[in-house]
DNA sequence: TGATGTGAACCCCTTCACAGCC
DNA sequence: GGCTGTGAAGGGGTTCACATCA
């Protein structure tokens, strides 16, 4: 980088950037399928489309990573999904536990997505006693109280949490007390955790609102300016245009 | 604003920055909760501590949106959850069709927080006729032959894609091409749209990925960097160090 | 020749710190 | 006195554009 060397600047190790982070996944994926199709080499170009960002955001992503390609070619297919795979720690096994086996929890136990990709679903923990020796996804779900020693057993540091709201920062606590480091969360609740504990969030209603935003805008301002704000609510004409467009291309995420 | 003006600035409607946006429904929640227990009032330090965001961060959001508190008080609870409601657009109805009723599907269509917020389930659809016709919290699968019909008579303008990988992108198709323009996509792929249509997407593996990263830097380097692959991988020395921590709040979402 | 790797410009967002107002 | 609203400073991330090198 700073430099010019070449063959991994060694110390500079840390510093990959969140964002970068965040988009490793997606260039993995898009190189795996590359890799089934026995797809040798890409160029930046070509795999900035398959993953659906722009090709000077994606080698500078892999600016970070080291200098993976090769002047005038491209990059080898194969060599950057083991390089990618090591940089996101996918080249070992992840045992995970899901707490709150309703609808949700059970349909994630069931997302093939899970094994592909060196996640293991280690446990399925459940409050409810009923649910407690049932089997879904072909595992059979423990009860809560079970929770700290699976975890201890299995040396998991991955939690996701699919329980209703109320209880999930209760789970949480339990989770991060008995030596989870992570976690997914899908419940639609703040969580707070200690230092050195992850959290990341997915949230269904939020993502919504978000789209409605955008969407009433495209439908036309006349709606939310009309009414003088201590005013009543509004009637909302709605009538297409495309207009703004939040973005190009698209959307996005953002830190904490 | 930029103007002294007080009271709704009028024109200035546009420009509330994406990050803000995104941030809206958290403080749309707080706020409801705290509507619940019948609070008047809050401060921006406790409605910040309530949504997990720091305090200035929660001014400078409402700052784009008007100037809704009073100093010396704090912001009146009510009147933000009636303004900021208005501002995402909440203050109607959002008709919305999920496609793809597999375990994720039936998932959401169970999920309660829809129609908590202005959204409304109008329709499941899914392409195996063995589907159409079944019941799913409480609303009857209509076959895929029927989605153009279904989108136009329901005025649908936003669509959840939870389908198979394969057939999302042409699932995605023909939703834009009936009209919808905005996609919450749960398929892991990269959907290509229009511009003026918006796609945010919610993606297990990648949230995992993640995660798995920031816990392969706090078990310390060991043992990724063990292979000398091709040559050989960093020593990337390390050690804890909270340091950086992702983030001390909440994670969040990405791009399409 | 052609595509990577990267300094530098640019832009957006966050944070600070305090002026302004109740 | 207390808390909001906001210029200004500070950081990150994205994009540009080109030097560099197979």
């Amino acid at each position: 980088m700073a430099t010019g060397r070449t063959h991994r600047p060694a110390t500079r190790s840390r510093g990959i950037p969140e964002a970068t982070v965040a988009r490793l996944p997606l260039y993995l994926r898009a190189l795996t399928a590359l890799s089934e199709r026995s797809v040798p080499t890409v160029s930046s170009e070509e795999l900035a489309a398959a993953a659906g960002v722009n090709s000077a955001k994606l080698r500078k992503d892999f600016s970070y990573l080291g200098s993976y390609g090769t002047r005038g070619v491209g990059y080898d297919v194969e060599y950057l999904v083991y390089q990618i795979s090591r940089e996101l720690g996918l080249t070992q096994d992840w045992p995970v536990v899901i707490v709150g086996i309703g609808n949700l929890g059970a349909a994630l136990a069931n997302y093939g997505g899970f094994a592909s990709r060196g996640f293991r679903v280690a446990a399925l923990i459940d409050a409810d006693p009923e649910m407690a020796g049932k089997q879904v996804a072909g595992i059979t779900v423990q009860h809560s109280d079970e929770m700290e020693r699976i975890i201890s057993d299995n040396g998991v540091s991955i939690g996701v949490i699919t329980t209703p709201p109320g209880v999930a920062q209760q789970v949480c606590d339990r989770l991060v007390a008995a030596g989870v480091t992570s976690i997914l969360n899908f419940a639609p609740t703040v969580l707070s955790v200690p230092d050195g504990v992850d959290v990341r969030k997915v949230d269904l209603s939020i993502e919504l609102q978000i789209l409605a935003f955008h969407e009433q805008r495209k439908a036309g301002e006349e709606a939310a300016n009309a009414l003088p704000d201590g005013a009543v609510p509004a009637s909302v004409t709605r009538k297409e245009s495309a207009d703004k467009g939040p973005d190009g291309d698209v959307p996005a995420v953002m830190p904490a």
